[in-house]
RNA sequence: GGGUAGGUGGCGGAGUGGUCAAUCGCAGCAGACUGUAAAUCUGCCCUCUUCGGAGUUCGGGGGUUCGAAUCCCUCCCUACCCA
C-alpha cells in the first residue's frame, strides 16, 4: 500500500504553475480521499501520435504528470490512436489532416519511448483509445452524439472564430471532444491534464462521466508553451519546436535562439503586448523556484538563457552532455570558432572533379541552401566560407577543393564534409 | 436543391488579355551591428542556367487567341443567404 504525503504538501507541488483547475475543491477532496484510503488517483493525459516527435510543449503537462507520479498517483496515458484519425480542432484555425492507421501505429511506438524520458512509463497505465473506439457500434456512437448539442459545440472559441473567418468546420471534428471525453469514462479518470486550450475537451469528459454515473474528473490545465519564435504555440506544424529526441547540441542551440521577450505588434508596428518568453520557459520547463528565476533574470539575459538551456539539456541528456553542449555553443557562437561537435554531411566522392566541386554545388549538396539558386545568392552575399582559415568564397563560379573532414560554413550553420 | 461571392507563391492580399515569375505586407534566409535575443539598416526570397536566357506556376482538366492568372466550357472545393 503506497503512502502519500499530507494533502497540503501534495497541493503545494501540484498547484505550482497550473493555469486553471475545475474545480480546486474537488481536487482537494479527491486527494483527501486517496490519502485516507491509500488508493492513488488516476491522472489522465492524452497524446495523439500525429508525428514523430514529442516536443517540449508536450512536456509541460507531462512534467505535471510526473509530479503526480512522484507523489504516488497513477498516470494513465491515453495514446490517441483513434482520435489521431480525427484531429483535434482545439486552438486550430483550420482542419487537421487525418492520418492513416499505419502512420498512427508507428508514431505511437516512438511516442511512448519519448514520453518515457519524462515519466516512468513502466509504472503507468498506457491505453491506446483504439482499444474501445475500434469496437464502438453505431448505436453507441449515436448515444454519445446525443449527449451534447450543436449550440454547446459552437460555443467554443475555436469554432466561433472559424465560423467568422469562413474556414470549414467538418462534422467529424465535432466528434473529437466527445471521443476525448469518452476516454475519461473508459478509464475512470480522477484528473485530466492538458494545455489551457484543452479546457473545453476536458470539460466534456466531466459531462460524459456524470452521464455514466461516475464522479466527474478534475480538469487541470497548464499554460501553453510558446515556440522558438517566442510567440506562437510550440508545435510540429509550425516547426518552432524542440523535440525530446533531439541532440544536446541542438537543444542548447535552439533554446539560445528564443527571444528574451516577445513584442507583439499591430499593423502600424506599435507594440501592443510583451511577454517574457525566457521566464515562461523557466517556469514551465524547469524546477527552478520563483526566487531563483527572478535572480537569474535580473542578471545578464544571456547568462540566464545559458542556464535555461543547460537545465533543459541536463534533464534529457545528463550533466556531462549539458556542459559539453554549452562549451560547444560558446565556441561556435561567442568565440566564433569551430566547436568540438560539428554535424556531418556526406558527399559522394564521385561528384568531385579533380578533388574539387563548384562551391554552388557543394552548398546545395550539403543542404546548407535549399537550391543552387539560393546557394548562388548566398555566395554573392558573402555568407559562405570553408576550411580552417575560413576562406570566403564570393565568386559564384569558384570551385572548392573538397577533402574528407573539410568544414564548410554558411552563415551560422557549420557542417563537416564526409566523403563517401 | 436554389441564389450570391470566392479559390493567386508558407500566410495575408493586389492583379481582370501582352511591359506578370506576378505590386505590397507578414513570416523566412543571408550581410552589418550584437548577447546566434530584440531593435535597426542592407540584400535575397519558384527551379535550372554556359548569366544571354530556359523551364514550370495563379483550384483540376479542356478550349479560344500570335499571346491567358486574366476570356469561354467543364469538373472539384469553400463561405454566406434561402430551402
Amino acid at each position: 500500500m503506497p503512502s502519500f504525503p499530507p494533502v497540503e504538501e501534495q497541493l503545494a507541488v501540484i498547484l505550482r504553475g497550473a493555469a486553471q483547475i475545475e474545480t480546486r475543491d474537488e481536487l482537494k477532496k479527491k486527494l483527501e480521499r486517496s490519502h485516507a484510503t491509500g488508493a492513488p488517483l488516476r491522472i489522465k493525459y492524452g497524446i495523439d501520435p500525429t508525428g514523430f516527435d514529442v516536443h517540449l510543449g508536450h512536456t509541460v503537462p507531462l512534467r505535471k504528470l510526473r509530479q503526480f507520479q512522484e507523489l504516488g498517483h497513477l498516470p494513465v496515458l491515453i495514446i490517441g490512436t483513434a482520435t489521431a484519425a480525427v484531429g483535434d480542432p482545439s486552438g486550430r484555425d483550420a482542419s487537421r489532416q487525418g492520418l492513416t492507421t499505419e502512420q498512427i501505429d508507428k508514431n505511437a511506438t516512438t511516442y511512448l519511448a519519448q514520453i518515457a524520458k519524462v515519466i516512468d512509463v513502466s509504472k503507468a497505465e498506457v491505453r491506446p483509445n483504439g482499444e474501445w473506439f475500434n469496437r464502438f457500434t453505431f448505436a453507441e456512437m449515436l448515444k454519445l452524439l446525443g449527449q451534447t448539442t450543436m449550440q454547446r459545440m459552437l460555443e467554443r472559441d475555436d469554432f466561433t472564430k472559424r465560423v467568422k473567418a469562413g474556414t470549414a468546420i467538418y462534422l467529424h471534428e465535432c466528434l473529437y471532444p466527445l471521443m476525448q471525453g469518452w476516454d475519461s469514462v473508459e478509464i475512470k479518470a480522477d484528473v485530466e491534464l492538458g494545455g489551457t486550450e484543452q479546457l473545453y475537451n476536458l470539460m466534456v469528459g466531466r459531462d460524459l462521466q456524470r452521464g455514466a454515473g461516475q464522479e466527474p474528473q478534475v480538469c487541470f490545465t497548464m499554460p501553453i508553451l510558446r515556440g522558438l519564435d517566442g510567440c506562437k504555440k510550440m508545435g510540429k506544424s509550425l516547426g518552432n519546436y524542440i523535440g525530446l529526441a533531439e541532440s544536446a547540441k541542438d537543444m542548447f542551440e535552439k533554446t539560445m535562439s528564443i527571444p528574451d521577450e516577445y513584442h507583439l505588434k499591430d499593423e502600424t508596428g506599435n507594440v501592443i503586448e510583451s511577454y517574457g518568453v525566457m521566464r515562461e520557459w523557466f517556469e514551465l520547463l524547469t524546477d527552478f523556484p520563483a526566487e531563483g528565476i527572478d535572480r537569474l533574470l535580473a542578471g545578464h539575459p544571456m547568462d540566464a538563457k545559458k542556464t535555461l538551456a543547460s537545465e533543459i539539456v541536463k534533464f534529457y541528456h545528463g550533466v556531462d552532455a549539458a556542459v559539453a553542449a554549452q562549451k560547444n555553443w560558446e565556441d561556435q557562437f561567442s568565440k566564433r570558432r569551430d566547436p568540438d561537435v560539428i554535424d556531418e554531411v556526406t558527399i559522394a566522392a564521385a561528384k568531385l572533379m579533380d578533388g574539387a566541386l563548384l562551391a554552388v554545388d557543394l552548398i546545395a549538396e550539403s543542404k546548407l541552401a535549399a537550391s543552387k539558386g539560393e546557394a548562388r545568392r548566398k555566395i554573392e552575399e558573402g555568407a559562405f566560407n570553408y576550411g580552417p582559415d575560413r576562406t570566403k568564397v564570393t565568386d559564384v563560379k569558384a570551385t572548392v577543393a573538397v577533402t574528407d573532414g573539410l568544414v564548410i560554413r554558411l552563415g551560422r550553420k557549420i557542417l563537416r564534409v564526409k566523403l563517401a
